[in-house]
DNA sequence: CATGAATGAGTATTCATTCAT
DNA sequence: CATGAATGAATACTCATTCAT
């Protein structure tokens, strides 16, 4: 009750079980469902723990605090996303360089579709600024290293193309959250279209 | 989250004094203070009231729930933004489209910079859907006449284009509010040009 | 909600209004009772609230953290067994050493019957080392003050008589918080009368 | 605090082999460290188990509830204590009441030194008013019997000899949790004197 | 109107204890 | 017996909002 805690910094627990690995995986869907439905703010433990039909108590065992449980989410989604992206990159080989921006712009926006919780997740405030640049660059150098392998090759700085690639996701990101908005679609395929353009004036006259 | 809207429809009152209006003006900036600083949710009443140097009594005299003192300031700030754009507008006649864009895409960077409360004001989860939409309308009709009188006349749609300004906003609000990143201020200047760039392109050739 | 406080420390806040002044003596008054009877860790503050036939949120109105309203009722102890021994040093003068010693011993035997939150407040885990050593020197400053007016004077280190005065009253503390220990009021009689003797000792022969 | 006894009466359970004998030993010890250094209250079940190396399940098997096992470690002390006392007095047949006095006064305090947790468990506020009692009796009547074969005799009352003894206890207590004082030593080392004055008054010319 | 005290539902988190494997 | 996952009541604390002065 009064505990002072010594200062050990709070993680996540690895679960030692084949049950526990199993909860673990529903409470991260149920965290991803409430935290997309309400908001990183409003997004409530107990939300989550009824989301998974678990008990707080359950919820807590794994995940020590809510910013916790956020990061862990984030770092699975950061890892799909990841994953996604080096997996098209190897189907993706000699595409050119404005099909790559292309196809790299529609994986992000099915991305975003797929798990509504990311932007929620990238975007709250308690992340250290330092992880919260990792997870840019890291991103950044993955679209790079996508960008690398087109043919002909992009003249320009690919890092600085990557990271265009990657503020357009912002975009993506209202866009999908925003059904109804027929508008906005037009706006997205404007903007894919002055993406592929940016990269032909990129591209090497082979 | 706890709000219990009595029968009658609350509304901000509006002050009859000038006492009042100053008072109103202190507290909307105290709030966008605190908004800035906070984010919305994470931003009480109560830390308001006191960076405008009053009381919570007084703050609850004149906004009587949180979402609607939010939502006064938003208004403002977008009569603000509009103001400014309609007043570019004014001053920008003959320019070309692409130096249109480029004006008011510096103009929005501007704005977010001296009113970084806006994007937390705009994004915030509670606003009803029609006014959002209302507002991204607003805004989009502003830019589109600002684009309507450049000249050479611009041939493609014109509210199109206005959408792309718009978007390309969300862009700016993350590059504002990361000063240390030198590397997202040449990623801002990139989508400049290209925007510059696409609105050449959507002009007729005269 | 997500709110990163800025390390502001947090303090026991002041009442400005007279009602508050009050509520803050029955919030005060509860505390004692409540930590009197259920010990530190035990006590809640939603006791302590129901006690004071206050809601929680007026007690944290005034005592944003259970262990400052712990420091802040103890401090009030602190002043009133300071207030205490100052009086009754000045109704004392020309006392000898040894009736000097019996009347502090009483004295604190007392207080601690009236106030039987204090060896609950003084011996709670969670008091910085230093705010404990200064309250313990304040005493034993305030007790060999005391003993200092003697007639005789003492010829030992009065500090260290002191000090010893000081460790009788944790027997004080059993004694007092055991009612039906007739075996202990003996002993208690027996320390006193050791305390007396010892005293005698230490008085110069004049 | 939540504790729920189911009907039968819930008793250590005592291991039937080797292995569980060690066991026990081994959370007893842990559980010790653990009230030492936490307390009563914030000493968790959880740490006390991880401390053992074992699992909470493994705990729970030999000390059904948190109280239970704080009773088995005080009980333990407490054997330990008297059988040492025990021991002394075998070894110190002969002595003087004074002697006897100060040999007691240091064991006491070498046992608080050895066993920290031991204040802990002896304070702790849920043992039943006359478990306590007896164990302070028992006690009591130990130092007595160590009194009692002093040469030449006590001619006062012995029982309350050793209450005093006893109580003076507790300042070893505070004395001994303090590592840095070095006023508390010189106030310690003063108590043990007077308990020889007193002893030597307490004893019969022979 | 201004002030600040009063309210209490809501939130994150803890921890003793139980139970399935 | 060992293990660690499951449970949920209990607790400290927050904050929008109301109201007496």
């Amino acid at each position: 009750m009064t505990s002072q805690k010594s200062s050990e910094e709070l993680k996540t627990r690895a679960p030692k079980r084949q049950r526990g690995h199993d909860r673990v995986a529903v409470l991260l869907e149920a965290a991803a469902k409430v935290f997309a439905r309400r908001g990183y703010d409003a997004a409530t433990m107990t939300e989550i723990a009824a989301e998974a039909h678990s008990s707080i108590g359950s919820l807590y065992q794994f995940f020590p605090t809510k910013p916790l449980l956020a990061e862990a989410l984030h770092i699975d989604r950061l890892e799909r996303l990841k994953a996604g992206l080096r997996d098209m990159a190897e189907r993706s080989i000699g595409l050119s360089a404005a099909g790559s921006g292309e196809a790299i712009f529609d994986a992000l926006a099915a991305f975003i579709e797929q798990y509504p919780e990311f932007p929620v997740l990238a975007g709250r405030r308690d992340i250290p600024k330092d992880r919260k640049a990792r997870s840019r660059a890291e991103l950044r150098e993955l679209i790079a290293a996508f960008l690398r392998q087109a043919h002909p090759p992009i003249t320009d700085d690919i890092v600085l193309m990557a990271g265009i690639v990657l503020e357009l996701l912002r975009i993506a990101v209202v866009v999908s959250s925003d059904p109804d908005a027929a508008e906005d679609r037009r706006v997205f395929a404007e903007l894919r279209l002055m993406l592929r353009k940016r990269l032909e004036d990129a591209t090497a006259k082979d």
